[in-house]
DNA sequence: ACGCAGTTTGCGGGTTCCCGCAGAAAATAT
DNA sequence: ATATTTTCTGCGGGAACCCGCAAACTGCGT
């Protein structure tokens, strides 16, 4: 058995090498990359079965490596292993996943025991194993205002990256006024209108940009969610050209 | 000689505290915080003149830590050590260094050796140690364009918080043509215009979003800069209630 | 088949943004 | 002290935003 470690941290990766060596006695190689497109190309060389990912890495993020990865072979088991449990890496993991596949999410500040359980638990038992934290970020709201809907996270994403109204019609196939429909839903959820809680703020804000501040600070955007938008935004321009 | 480390991922921490240990044989006594907030009180506590501090926190960053520990004794000497050189860091450091003070700025990527250079040129020899790629985003301009002068920065932070142009205008006391004037020259400098270098797409951005995404992109801001001005908006607007 | 909740769309309007133009004011240079 | 550059300001207008209202169009359960 092998398992392939990508993580861009020397200390973290030495320490995941040990954790692997100790909870995976049976597992006779282990291989490391230091970052996403390393990771993905040892990982094809290899055929790697059994990945540790972390999600936050310079050359190229955990999801990006961990989709085409998953897109080569469906039945790979990753272990996400991450600092954060921002809803956007949560989002962003649970919409790669193949159909079936056993995966992971743990925090790095989960202790050893915790680590080696849920190593052993995806990489033996093909079971998955996601983390109490990040569990509740998957399902329930955030706060006391409801979570957001898949559209109106694409709006979200949209206004985040600086689109107009009418391009994001265009985009999204839908009428001016849906779009603009969509924005008033997010900023009620986003609770834009009155930005502290507070009575008698009320023409603050543009509401648009406020929305984009709040989702940054509740950590349902996060940089790299946006770098990987507007690759995304950059392709879908080059392609509509008219 | 007694060293405090202020440092949140265990590992690191550890790491920190030998290399302290190798490279200051003098230092007798060496301390360990795991937050911002805990490492003030530890500072407070023990005096302490020498102290090492990532930047990226959870509880309270880095900066927020250094400038209370500053503003009540400015001869401290602060080593920060970080994953990042994000333009956004560098100017919230030394926008809070105090005059003539000792400090440095390693990046984590740094070697062994370079770490404890820094360590023995700051706390021996009272000398700044700033980072090769840390300099140069001090100093000159980031990519071809420009960069941003302080009341460009401003208005900047003021529009990725979300406010109004008029708000802007009343916190900043000036006038709203004045504000709009200061965005048109930050939207230029950002090169907000035609969005990918690419001609013919000049409509498709909303100039104010699009700021804001290009500034996050290219790591003029960043999430906790972001924290910080929300808390500070959060005072200013709590004082000026009419 | 029926009703009901949630989306989508058009229309119309008030508000804010974005900015060219041009004169005043302030900072800087010579 | 004068010239030059930069910044600030008011005015005006076109475009984009934000949104209430009301009519179609889903989907879903009974």
């Amino acid at each position: 058995m092998q398992v392939l470690i990508v993580e861009d941290d020397p200390l973290h990766r030495s320490y995941l090498n040990e954790a692997v060596r100790s909870a995976l006695p049976e597992c006779d190689h282990v291989i490391e990359a230091e970052n996403g497109s390393a990771g993905e190309k040892l990982a094809r060389e290899n055929k790697a079965a059994h990945i540790v990912m972390d999600l936050q890495m310079n050359a190229r993020n955990g999801i990006e490596a961990a989709r085409t990865i998953w897109k080569e072979r469906p039945e790979t088991r990753i272990l996400f292993w991450s600092n954060y449990a921002d809803e956007a890496y949560v989002r962003g993991v649970s919409r790669i996943v193949p159909e079936g596949a056993a995966y992971g999410y743990v925090l790095k500040s989960a202790s050893d025991d915790r680590l080696k359980l849920a190593l052993r638990s995806i990489f033996l038992e093909n079971q998955c194993v996601i983390d109490r934290e990040v569990r509740g970020l998957q399902q329930r709201s955030h706060t006391n205002t409801g979570r957001l809907t898949e559209s109106e996270y694409e709006v979200l994403l949209d206004i985040a990256l600086g689109l107009t109204d009418n391009v994001i019609a265009r985009r999204r196939n839908l009428s001016l006024r849906s779009v603009q429909n969509r924005l008033q839903q997010l900023y009620g959820k986003l609770e834009v209108y009155r930005p502290y809680g507070i009575v008698g703020d009320e023409g603050s804000f543009n509401l648009r940009a406020r929305a984009v501040s709040v989702a940054i600070l509740r950590k349902l955007l996060n940089v790299s969610s946006l770098e990987r938008e507007d690759q995304e935004l950059r392709r879908w321009l080059s392609r509509h050209r008219d």
